[in-house]
DNA sequence: TATTTATATTGCAATATTACGATATAAAAA
DNA sequence: TTTTTATATCGTAATATTGCAATATAAATA
């Protein structure tokens, strides 16, 4: 029904999965890259930076935002944007769980 | 459009969103979780840990296999998974540059 | 061989996502 | 104050995802 069942999962699971989601779409990957790339805000030059126009920019920069992993400020008329350790570092617990898993696993059959 | 410009992006970037795609859903991550918890592979009792029909069920298996992210044998007339390393490999180095950043960051605005 | 058991596939309805033109908003600059 | 610049929102079309009943498949067992 193109509806997920969100209330029979945990709250966590829900979280992560919101989180993951919002990484998984190449032009927020993009985004969340050039953040780095930059090291600082971004402040104006996305849009140019992405082949992508204005306003699906600003919508994937919201879903950004919405899952807590960019947050913005105003700066003058422009808006800049940071990554927002919060949201990274709920993702990074989890795959931390994970890896500290794979690297001890035996084995067993697959 | 519903349509994501894939061609504009790098293979890179769209590997890490389709990794990122099939973790983001709650039902993929409890999978992924439940193989944690069980320390083995999954051979049938999968449709009774979820709140999930059995289709349904299949067809999240099937989208974190094409992902990467497991990996399934026959075992008799049952079906095993199993965590696959080199999908959670990718997403791993993905995560540590973005940690290694964020360790790294002095705040300048945000 | 017929039945059971486990999983996959098909088909479809409901909902979500993606993209962008048009337009709105709001601060800066002229 | 008017214009420019930067960003957000609205509306809408195209496509994707989610979920499940019905059905198919395929190995194990009776």
């Amino acid at each position: 029904m193109g509806i997920t069942k969100t209330e029979h999962f945990t709250e966590q699971q829900n979280d992560l999965a919101i989180l993951a989601k919002a990484i998984g779409h190449p032009a927020r990957i993009a985004i969340i890259q050039h953040l780095i790339k930059v090291n600082s805000c971004i402040c104006g030059d996305l849009v140019n930076e992405l082949p992508l126009a204005q306003p699906t920019v600003s919508q994937h920069l919201k879903e950004l935002k919405n899952a807590g992993l960019i947050k913005g400020n105003f700066e003058g008329n422009a808006i800049c944007y940071c990554l927002n350790e919060e949201g990274f570092e709920k993702i990074k617990v989890f795959f931390e769980s994970i890896n500290t898993y794979l690297e001890n696993k035996k084995d067993h059959c697959c």
